[in-house]
DNA sequence: CGAATTAGTACCCGCGGGATACTTATGTCA
DNA sequence: TGACATAAGTATCCCGCGGGTACTAATTCG
């Protein structure tokens, strides 16, 4: 069976050397209604005990951190990240897939629009529900949700999820599935205007109803530098 | 869709059959009068550029990364950290003494009684002004002092750098010798009023001039659960 | 006793976030 | 065509909290 060959090489294969090499394990989220998801490949492993697992493979010697994880999304998601960030090394005896002794997680977000999985081997899972995961994948996958939160105030993580343009409203609402929480709306906004986050443009929205909104542009660097990070886990 | 192929395809760049473990490395800090200093140790390969570096080991295969750092830490200071924390994983390209292609790095503070340092090949160096480090050993020291700063409203570092008792101004220079700034007294003591981390003792301060200072000690977990974290990178 | 020193507190001010309610601008539908 | 629903965006008030300043308190030293 060709797909189920292909699945089973997804995981790292049983170390054979005395020195076994590490892995490179990445959490891939991405907006998917109300909440993140999270995405997870099919165990190819007929021993494994769990029938999902984090999308991960061997770190090949010539290549950086950085340059494997980008590798192991794009192989599991058929899409690079837009955002990307180390969580860490896990070597504390957990059981992992392919029995890598370290593994360096990364966590990483893409947006919404490219869920077209068509691969029966991957499937998103609502970071509430997530299935059972071999114990180390549980442990990375809280681990990258953390990380992913407290990066949010440095990193323009929201708006490497939203197109070019957007409106202060869809800003919001990505910032709250990524923050797993509301936000309120005179802060949220007033917390922009005061980092000068972004500007606004002369399009303004056409479809739906209500009152049309004013679309909006990340700001280039030039203008927010010296600025100082927005809290929004305060607000 | 090749990229989605690979997503499953088994390609991990086959590892040489000697493929280089990886080393742990710990950034210990100790308060040294105003300042933070970091422990390095004299380089012993004649071919080190560099004169110093910072204490490392080779991982064994059978311990957990925190117990190899401790282990790591114990060899070069003498004594066991009493906060540690792990910074993450460097592998991209600097050269590291050792020639580990992947380093887990560690950051971890000792108190200042402990500095009796007699062995000539171990010294401390202000972060201020650190030695010629090897690059790896620079990135990391950078990476750890951002760690250890982030950690400090969660982690209760500054109680593990004094002794039970200690006085409210003792307790205010540690932060600040940690976070590397000055603090606003009232404003410091009304945040620890607030988060109930002390509670006030019935010893006092006998010595040296001016007003003694009443003793506090950590206040317990159970008296402490439930409060939101001290921001005291807000003061 | 008074000056110096260190500990601890009181007061005021201003900023910034939360809540609420309001205005504005569209679509929908009777 | 006008009332209503819907959504965007704003205004206003309140209050908690951090910063600044200055004050009081308790000791040592001369």
């Amino acid at each position: 069976m060709r797909d189920r060959d292909l699945a089973t090489s997804s995981s790292p294969a049983r170390a054979t050397s005395r020195r076994p090499p590490y892995s490179i394990d990445v959490i891939l989220f991405t907006p998917r209604g109300a909440q993140l998801a999270v995405l997870c490949v099919r165990a190819a492993d007929p021993r494994s005990r769990e029938r999902w697992q984090l999308p991960t493979d061997w770190a090949a010697g010539d290549e950086t951190l950085d340059v494997a994880a980008r590798r192991v999304a794009r192989a599991a998601a058929g899409v690079e990240p837009t955002w990307m960030e180390q969580v860490g090394a896990f070597a504390d005896g957990q059981r992992h897939p392919g029995g890598a002794t370290l593994t360096v997680a990364f966590v990483a977000v893409v947006p919404a629009t490219v869920l077209d999985v068509a691969n029966p081997d991957v499937a998103w899972f609502s970071v509430g529900e997530p299935p059972t995961l071999p114990p180390r994948h549980r442990v990375m996958l809280d681990a990258a949700l953390e990380t992913l939160r407290t990066r949010m105030d440095y990193a323009p993580i929201a708006f490497k999820l939203l197109p070019a343009m957007f409106t202060l409203s869809e800003l919001q609402q990505m910032y709250e599935i990524l923050l797993g929480r509301r936000l309120h709306k005179a802060s949220f906004r007033r917390a922009l205007q005061g980092a000068v986050l972004v500007e606004p443009t002369e399009e303004w929205r056409s479809e739906g109803r209500g009152r049309p909104a004013q679309f909006y542009r990340f700001a280039p660097r030039k203008r927010r530098q010296g600025r100082r990070p927005v809290r929004f886990d305060l607000l």
